[in-house]
RNA sequence: GGGCGCGUAGCUCAGUGGGAGAGCACCACCUUGACACGGUGGGGGUCACUGGUUCAAUCCCAGUCGCGCCCA
């Protein structure tokens, strides 16, 4: 164990001890037989079994010819029966409260008591109570003063020791295991005819989560950590919201779990752990201090001699010194540097099934001993499953091994993977197709970088968005801006999935898509290189959290900082961009006309190869300037042989388009089928009217006119005018060709 | 039994009280000057169901059905 941590483990121990926060106590324990040690509740799964209700018939103590018959799923603790409790308001066995029954093979007298908790519509209504070996039965006998009397021992064995035996049946089971010793019990009952029927029956039955094994509850001494008291702050912290959960809900399991928390156990008997610092005297008194030394001298004072003291053997639950973790880490109980440094920490990072084990257990201890919150938010993600969502688990065999992904499609495209898929409180399904479709975007980031160092782009130390003169770099830039806002909104708000998609949506569909393509015949010009390199510098910091191999490569190699000065560049921050609404405007709009013809051509069939003039008709000057200025990129990226504006009719066997108020309008006679681009028109212009239609109905409707916004309503009738103006110009175009 | 979450395009999932979205998959076309792990375009959804609130519901409320998880 490491020194310094131990030092903490004691430290905590030996304080709670004095404020009789932790203390001895003879309980029930769930005791795990195969690992011979108590375990918490938390390492306690219920599993469903298909075991048998066995009814079997108690006598009356002093009318052994009449039985009260009891249902029980357990018939080899009948031994430790010490009670047949009833419910009080139970017609059926009203005359038998206060009486005795028989117990059968052990013939001990037992009374039968009223107790709520027989459950009269269960079994037979009539319940057998073994306070040693159920946590039911435990409570009940507390309530009624029983004897606890314990037959089954730490192997799962039958034990005699707390009732003896007269019977060579009883004899014969001392030592046997449970199961064994259930069968023998029954066909012993069933010799006696004391066994009136056994019934199928379903039910949970608690195993160790690692062992496997079936728990039996046992009363032992224990160590125990009163974790109702450590709860209050840690539930009074949460309320308050100086911690919070992400998402929030998980505040409720929080609540649950910790407003009705049981006695904390926290021995183990087990060979590995922080041991305890307990010592006895050979009289039994317990010495609890830092050190041996320290203990023998508290022993010396109080017995006014030394005397040999003892070890505790148990160690401590894991839980117990992780708890302690987000403090005992920095050096604690030292007032250390990195402690004052560090704890709070901002935010702890971890799975829903933790919150009981560990965030629960810091926030208890962390309040306790610091005293402040370990940690400002607790974000839970959820869990990785496999593409059909099912559990990762080795005996299904469907485990992926990270290290198998990334060697097929890289770290970076995992990691970016699983950040693009990490919905708010949601599973994530992974799966290779999905890593390996993320791949490609690392591949695309790889590709735009390499065609900037080719074309000689790189960064420019003094370059500032502020200076920028061109509609094109104004764009990126304001859009770079945008990104930026954003992916940073999204990662304070831990929403992964809409970061990636900030970054995937900038990178790709804007800088790769639009950007680069139409730089492209400008790339001898300072400005638009820089801004290049500007913008792909942003990229290269937005993405650095979730690809940081491919960035940092990129980062160094083209000349942004050294080598590893990535992870340190300052977060990118959103800034302004001069003219930058005109130059959206414009950028827009030729995106938009490019987007246009592009529909039309592909839609028409006509091949990328067939290049034809694209004209504009009806076009305010404004229009046709933009066109000019964008006259290169309009004849590469929609395949124009000219671009003007149209004078005069429109030449026959066109296809049109409507973008604002002009006509897009692409003289392809020959090349395409009139009827064809009759049917496309007709179609456009019935969803324009669809549109227009819905509209109308609404405008016309006079309580939304009177009730709703009045924004809303202006933007309804600013969306009608434009419907209908796309009606008209699409009626129009089909007038032309008809 | 109590609690939480989920049912939106073929799949995986965002989303908002007022125009149904993305990625992948699919179909068609394309060796257009980084990228076929690519480019361009397209089809595809009664937003589980039934009521209610509202001028207006995929979104809010109630219930039903189905699925998952936690606790007992």
């Amino acid at each position: 164990m490491d020194a310094g941590l131990s030092a903490a483990v004691r430290e905590v121990f030996v304080t709670l001890f004095r404020k009789g926060l932790i203390y001895r106590d003879r309980r029930l324990v769930n005791w795990d037989p195969k690992f011979q040690s108590a375990i918490s509740d938390l390492e306690v799964e219920s599993r469903e079994i298909k075991g048998s209700l066995w009814h079997i018939r108690y006598p009356l103590a002093d009318d052994p010819a009449r039985f009260l018959t009891v249902a029980t799923t357990r018939p080899e603790t009948m031994l430790g029966d010490t009670a047949v409790a009833v419910h009080p308001a139970d017609a059926r066995y009203h005359d038998l409260i206060g009486r005795d029954v028989l117990l059968p093979l052990v013939g001990r007298r037992i009374p039968v008591i009223a107790d709520e908790y027989s459950d009269p519509e269960k079994g037979t209504g009539a319940v057998k109570i073994t306070p040693a070996h159920d946590f039911n039965d435990f409570e009940v006998g507390r309530r009624h003063d029983l004897p606890m009397p314990s037959v089954i021992d730490r192997q799962g064995c039958i034990t005699l020791a707390e009732i003896g035996a007269d019977s060579d049946f009883l004899r014969g089971l001392d030592g046997t295991d449970r199961f064994e010793a259930r069968r023998r019990i029954v066909a012993e009952l069933e010799r006696l005819e004391l066994l009136e029927r056994i019934e199928p029956h379903t039910h949970q039955v608690p195993h160790g989560d690692r062992s496997g094994v079936p728990i039996e509850p046992l009363l032992t001494v224990q160590w125990y950590c009163n974790a109702g008291e450590l709860a209050k702050p840690a539930i009074a912290a949460v309320e308050q919201g100086r911690t919070k959960f992400v998402p929030q809900q998980w505040e409720n399991t929080f609540f649950a779990w910790l407003r009705d928390i049981q006695p904390w156990c926290i021995s183990r008997q087990l060979w590995w752990g922080h041991r305890i610092p307990a010592w006895y005297a050979p009289d039994g008194t317990v010495f609890v201090a830092h050190t041996a030394e320290q203990a023998a001298a508290d022993a010396a004072r109080q017995f006014g001699a030394p005397v040999a003291l003892t070890q505790d053997e148990d160690v401590l639950d894991t839980w117990f010194s992780s708890a302690l973790w987000p403090f005992s880490t920095l050096g604690w109980p030292e007032r250390t540097a990195e402690l004052a440094r560090y704890y709070p920490g901002d935010v702890l990072v971890t799975g829903f099934d933790i919150i009981f084990f560990w965030v629960a257990r810091m926030m208890m201890m962390g309040l306790h001993f610091m005293p402040d919150v370990p940690f400002r938010h607790v974000y839970i993600h959820g869990l990785v499953r496999d593409e059909r969502g099912q559990k990762m688990s080795k005996s299904k065999g469907n485990v992926m091994d990270p290290l198998e992904l990334i060697d097929r499609y890289g770290a970076d495209a995992l990691r970016f993977t699983i950040c693009a898929l990490t919905g708010p409180g949601r599973d994530i399904k992974l799966g290779p197709a999905r890593v390996e479709s993320y791949r490609s975007f690392v591949t695309k980031l790889w590709n735009a970088a390499r065609f900037c160092e080719m074309n000689g782009i790189a960064p420019a130390p003094g370059f500032d968005p502020a200076q920028a003169t061109l509609p094109l770099t104004r764009w990126i830039l304001a859009e770079a801006s945008a990104a930026i806002e954003q992916a940073t909104a999204a990662l304070e708000v831990y929403r992964f999935d809409e970061y990636a998609a900030a970054c995937y949506r900038f990178a790709w569909g804007v800088f790769c898509d639009w950007f680069l393509e139409l730089a492209k015949p400008a790339l001898d010009e300072a400005e638009v290189k820089q801004t290049a390199a500007y913008v792909l510098g942003v990229l290269l910091r937005l993405l650095h959290p979730a690809m940081p191999f491919v960035t940092e490569e990129l980062w160094d190699h083209l000349g942004y900082g050294a080598p590893c000065s990535l992870i340190r560049a300052d977060w990118p921050v959103p800034f302004a961009v001069p003219g930058a609404a005109e130059a959206r405007g414009e950028l827009d709009w030729v995106v938009r006309l490019i987007g246009e013809v592009r529909t039309v051509r592909a839609e028409m069939n006509v091949p990328p190869s067939q290049r034809a003039p694209v004209l504009l008709k009806d076009a305010a000057p404004a229009s046709i300037a933009r066109g000019e200025r964008w006259r290169e990129a309009i004849a590469r990226l929609a395949r124009a042989s000219e671009f003007a504006p149209l004078t005069g009719a429109v030449p026959a066997g066109s296809a049109q388009a409507v973008l604002e108020e002009a006509t897009i309008v692409l003289p392809l006679a020959g090349l395409i089928d009139l009827a064809a681009e009759r049917a496309r028109l007709d179609k456009e212009a019935a969803k324009a009217r669809r549109e227009a239609e819905a509209l109308e109905r609404k405008l016309a409707n006079a309580e939304f006119v009177t009730r709703a916004d009045p924004e809303v309503v202006a933007e309804t009738r600013d969306r009608l005018e434009s419907a209908k103006a796309e009606v008209a110009r699409l009626q129009a175009a089909l007038a032309r060709i008809r």
